[in-house]
DNA sequence: ATAGTATGTGTAACCGGTTACACATACAGC
DNA sequence: GCTGTATGTGTAACCGGTTACACATACTAT
């Protein structure tokens, strides 16, 4: 292998210039420099990053830090975060935290000593200290943490807002809340938009709370839908919920979206793939990631921030189980 | 931060005494152990994976390389590969390749570097040079390699039977097979067992060439059904391909299971969602995902294998898209 | 002429571990 | 007593970079 000292004798310099090159940092004459850039270029050098960090005490690996990638949202996000830290030469390490408090807080001791340039974060422990003591940045996603932690999430209120409208406008009188978590950010914001909308009308509607988790999801809207046959509309707070609200409709034999008209949010894949293809408040997550990728380059690159709230637009797509408006 | 000549100080002894303990290397008395540990335990003495590295050109770090964490597949891959390398005490590191070459060889090239200890590879690109020539350890999923290099598959031709038969006892008369993309190992492997399958029966059959896509599956099955009305069941190379055949079934208002049956293959969650639910046949992806990281380790801390081919058995998983058999 | 600043370079210590090698001791077998 | 082997330990070099600091030169301002 070669090294900066078989670098420097070729280039007939030290290695302090050597160094200095490489990381222009300090002076380094143009002489010096076109030496020094041939010798690389001839002996095929590549810089050891393990051994540069060992000195730094810096890295370029970056950690993301999500539930459970097994869930429907958070590929998309992984494939954003991969694809925007490869383009400025980071590298992504997989953290799946159950939202385990001491899983989080296990990988964020491990990946310290490996000295990790920064984290994203997708938690409902953001307060918990081991994230509010990390000197090194972070990132939060979809859920806010402290003021001086950066957050990228979706305008989860406005969201709600379009959904809920989209299903006023469409004719439902009768419309079925699934509210998600209340120990969810997310969810809250969706159950204000929600309040807001429907505050707006005069149509009669049901809350319920219920688990982003398709089973159960079913079960409870099969629940709801015997009980209040009027039901004619359901705006879900993610798709996983809605997809379980059209096979309780399936189920119970109500025809989507002529009797009863559904919504869901989040817009992953798999709403496509059902039937009728489901109509959904869709999150860029693509973007979101992408967006948290960039701030948290910035923030290690000690490049000043413009914000510390980034807000991705959402976006209403209608697809079977809405009605085309009259 | 508190480094082995601290310890070294305290406990009394050299530096080479406490590496000798941590490494279990060497001797070291039980008077010194003794005295290492409570100096270790004392100052919360903890390793520096990145010094370490340094010296030995080894690290605990894990490179996962998939075609895309986006396709319903890989994340639970991911998720399994994860737990696993977390139990002993490894990091995974995310690389989506897009099946590139260029993008696998220089994220080889990249965290060889990084001295990473070993890689899981799913890749049609596995027969590359840059491949074949890495002195590191791999495990390859789903797709085979050279002799050299261990393998983790479903069985594939298996399970193509079982579905096969699947459709073949439930009646169904006139089969069209989806058959997945050519240059991939598995597709072939299912072709294989379902010309087997029905080979043995007398019913009449179409083959289809469809990639792993849902929209392209489903204009491809509109045209297949349209054209040849008197198919009766659709055994499907992949369940995205499948989702596509069932919504094309419902937009040409086929009745399903009733007029057209339908089995898909791999076994992803979204399959319980559709309606009716999917019958596939389930691969047992966090099996496969778990086996190959146990391999790869033993691979990594120079444990004999016993083998180099590990099949992971498939199951039948059936669901609202086959009737019962009579 | 003189001080002060910008430019340019090299030496050597340092990051925090591992390990080759030298050396010491104990005990066995002959 | 002597040789050989197992056990035990420390010194110092090494992994491959970064960087503080000392030193040298050129140029500007006074």
């Amino acid at each position: 292998m070669t090294t900066i000292r078989d670098v420097a004798k070729k280039a007939g310099v030290s290695v302090a210039t050597v160094s200095r090159f490489l990381n222009g940092s300090g002076y380094v004459s143009a002489d010096a420099a076109k030496a020094v850039a041939e010798a690389v270029e001839e002996l095929e050098y590549e810089l050891n990053p393990v051994a540069r960090s060992l000195n730094t005490k810096r890295s370029s690996l970056i950690g993301l830090i999500l539930p459970d990638i097994t869930n429907p949202f958070f590929p998309e996000l992984a494939r954003a975060v991969e694809d925007v830290a490869l383009s400025y030469g980071y590298t992504v390490i997989l953290c799946n935290s159950d939202e385990d408090p001491k899983k989080e807080k296990n990988y964020i001791e491990t990946l310290k000593k490996k000295y990790i340039a920064g984290f994203i974060v997708t938690s409902n422990q953001l307060d918990a200290p081991h994230y509010a003591d990390t000197k090194l940045p972070i990132v939060a996603l979809d859920r806010a943490i402290n003021e001086k932690i950066p957050v990228v999430a979706s305008n989860n209120k406005e969201g709600a807002v379009l959904g809920t409208n989209a299903l006023l406008e469409r004719g439902c009188k009768n419309i079925l809340f699934l509210r998600g978590p209340e120990a969810l950010n997310p969810a809250n914001d969706r159950y204000d938009g929600f309040m807001e909308a429907i505050g707006k009308s005069d149509v009669d509607y049901r809350i319920v709370t219920c688990p982003f988790h398709y089973a159960d999801s079913q079960k409870i809207v099969e629940r709801e839908l015997q009980a209040n046959p009027e039901i004619d509309g359901i705006f879900a707070s993610s798709d996983v919920s809605a997809a379980g609200a059209l096979k309780a409709a399936a189920v119970l034999g109500r025809n989507v979206p002529d009797d009863l008209q559904i919504v869901g949010f989040d817009g992953i894949a798999m709403g496509e793939m059902l039937s009728p293809g489901l109509s959904t408040v869709a999150q860029d997550v693509y973007k979101m990631g992408a967006i948290a990728t960039r701030v948290l380059i910035k923030r290690i690159e000690n490049t000043p921030l413009e914000e510390s709230f980034y807000e991705v637009p959402v976006k209403l797509v209608l697809r079977g189980t809405t009605r085309s408006v009259e």
